[in-house]
DNA sequence: AATAACCTTACGGTTTTCCGCATATGGTAG
DNA sequence: CTACCATATGCGGAAAACCGTAAGGTTATT
């Protein structure tokens, strides 16, 4: 099937997992661990320079910083830049990010070919991800599919992301509205952030702002 | 070195790599998987009944739900049902959870032997910190040990918590103190109130309740 | 081109928060 | 007893948030 995988994960009990059953039960010849992204970038420029390109790479988006500074930090970014140089490698991203609005964005941007929800059988699911991929079809896992046809998944918009942002960093609304406006973001009266903030309390039920704040970062919108 | 060994952990990704390390690396004869905690206590039991009770315990904290409706939800329920029967199996937690609260909580309660941050070297750090529990000492991440080392983790009573909580779900400073009042909670006054606040704000670099309740979320002190 | 629907902005009044200062209460040491 | 200190409370004014309403602008529809 594949025979040259990289995996991206930092945490290592997870890739020691990954490349075990890579190497055991899918009888991958070649497997490349990286823990960081730009490690990965290298590594896969270098493959590609060398003429022995990666058939398969499998990411993780969120990496723990540690004393190392890296210029990329998510697997995200990695992604793009896979895919601006050219490439068209099948990328399974494998991940704990379950939010619907991350995985809709990704499996819709067409850089991916699958998603695997690290979960109880994550493992298993990732496996399956592999099958489907070299079969020429994208994959995702029956959790995240199911989530992402309800209808209630709330769209929440970057704008108003900055503002509860800004918001939960000690801002207060007249702030926000002056740097919106110096910043040509619109709306930035007062007014119409008032109106924003009111629409974000009604969909998350939320008494004031201080509910807001604090649900919107329960959510992970922020 | 250990025998009989039950590791507590949702992931099977990670799970997957433990069993591993401890059977190949560790030589340890028999490794139960528990995916659930009410599971491992069960199985637990049984082995205590049995007399063939488990002589090492690694346990994750969170669990994500499913459609099982658990009544043992996290790691902490777990090990505190553990000790209420008596047993005095070491126990070494195995998280991604770094938040210095939570971590100097449980090393602090005498209920574990070990805590051991998931990252990138957390399945090395986990064999060191079963070899380091088998010597008779306990076991604390270097990462966190320098982070609970650091004096600005600043002491919280459970009537600042209270009054978070309340902030973060909506109610007005106004509520607060009535309710304090109706239920002889002290100091209640509304300008109690704010000066516990503003002590709050002072001490976490907050500019106002917004503020305060988001790096309280941010903290886990909420 | 006219109309409707929607978005942005403005404004005024009320409530809540914020802030400083004054007062009261209670325990402790001299 | 008294002086002192820490804590709890009270109060008033300023700032910010909250809320409804209305006016001006833009876009889409017909």
């Amino acid at each position: 099937m594949y025979n040259k995988v990289m995996v991206i994960e930092d945490l290592d009990s997870i890739s020691y997992g990954i490349d075990a059953m890579l190497r055991n039960k899918l009888k991958v010849a070649q497997v490349v661990l990286s823990q960081y992204c730009d490690d990965a970038y290298l590594k896969f420029l270098k493959a590609e320079r060398d003429h022995l390109p990666f058939d398969l790479i499998i990411t993780d988006l969120c990496f723990t910083k540690d004393h190392r500074d890296s210029r990329l930090p998510s697997g995200n970014e990695f992604i793009k830049k896979v895919r601006d140089i050219g490439s068209r490698v099948p990328i399974i991203v494998c991940s704990v990010e379950d939010k619907p609005t991350v995985v809709k964005k990704l499996m819709h941007s067409n850089l991916i070919s699958g998603y695997v929800l690290k979960g109880r059988k994550g493992l298993k699911h990732l496996m399956e991800a592999i099958q489907t991929v070299n079969n020429g079809e994208s994959y995702l896992s029956q959790e995240l599919a199911d989530s992402l046809k309800r209808k209630d998944i709330f769209e929440i918009e970057d704008y108003d992301v900055r503002l509860l942002l800004h918001l939960s960093e000690g801002w207060t609304q007249d702030e926000i509205s002056k740097h919106f406006h110096e910043n040509n973001i619109s709306p930035s009266s007062l007014s119409s952030i008032e109106k924003k903030l009111n629409r974000l309390k009604d969909e998350l039920k939320a008494k004031n702002t201080i509910q807001l704040v604090a649900t919107a970062k329960d959510l992970g919108l922020i």
